[in-house]
DNA sequence: CCGCATCCGAATGGATACTG
DNA sequence: CAGTATCCATTCGGATGCGG
């Protein structure tokens, strides 16, 4: 369940910074941010212009579609080229990276979907009271 | 890429709801929650007491710890046992679903541990501006 | 031993207006 | 078209003291 976690010396305890150099939790952290993963799923069937995600993704303002992109293409999972003309236009594509990513994620897409009836379940239980 | 999310129709905007109600999303989120995962890893090995736990993991206050057991639990990840006694002990151990969401965190794990170098050269090669 | 209550600072997410 | 600048709301993470 490690991870690949410091943590796998589970003997020993954990401190923060082990916990925070730790490559897996970088991942898992972005993996938490609310749109990364709905962007690269819609990178993952075409490359999109900026404004093209922003008309796909209702409800996302601009200002947190940048931030988000920036991320993505901070760690090498997107790439961002500019085709100069007019008007400009931006083409935000996956990268290898990027596309080597998929299938861990969806792996824990299955997992969520074969389990939901079951977290459904336990929240109610939980909230429920009992 | 979808993860099971509602952005599999890729044709159709995505609105704030869908994503919102995908159950995907939820346990995206929770894995990217700072000890979620960690304390999963830990109770995977054996059972853990309240304080056994925070001993385990240095650094972080009693304050989060409760409010991330009680997150895991809620969602059924954990299970919470009182031990009635002198001193009184509850034991937090891994439930069948809990154990059964280990894989997809492995590989999640696997894959970052797989792909540290090439993350750490995107950020490096980012952060340097070029 | 196991927590909850309180209070706080930081990070994240968001709405809006303006610019090259 | 593709952003940046500002400002605000919410959530998350954390320190500490008290109580069952």
């Amino acid at each position: 369940m490690s991870t690949g976690d410091a943590a796998v010396a589970l003997s020993t305890p954990v401190t923060v910074e082990e916990h925070e150099t730790c490559p897996a939790t970088g991942v898992l952290r972005r993996v938490g941010e609310k749109w990364g993963v709905l962007v690269l799923s819609l990178l993952d069937a075409r490359p999109y212009g900026f404004n093209e995600l922003d008309r796909a993704i209702q409800g996302l303002s601009r200002r947190v579609l940048t931030r988000t992109l920036r991320t993505l293409e901070r760690d090498g999972l997107i790439s961002r080229t500019v085709h100069p003309g007019r008007p400009p236009r931006v083409e935000y594509a996956l990268t290898d990276l990027g596309r080597s990513f998929r299938e861990p994620l969806l792996m824990l897409g299955r997992w969520a979907v074969d389990h939901e009836t079951e977290i459904r379940a336990a929240r109610a239980r939980f909230d429920g009271g009992v």
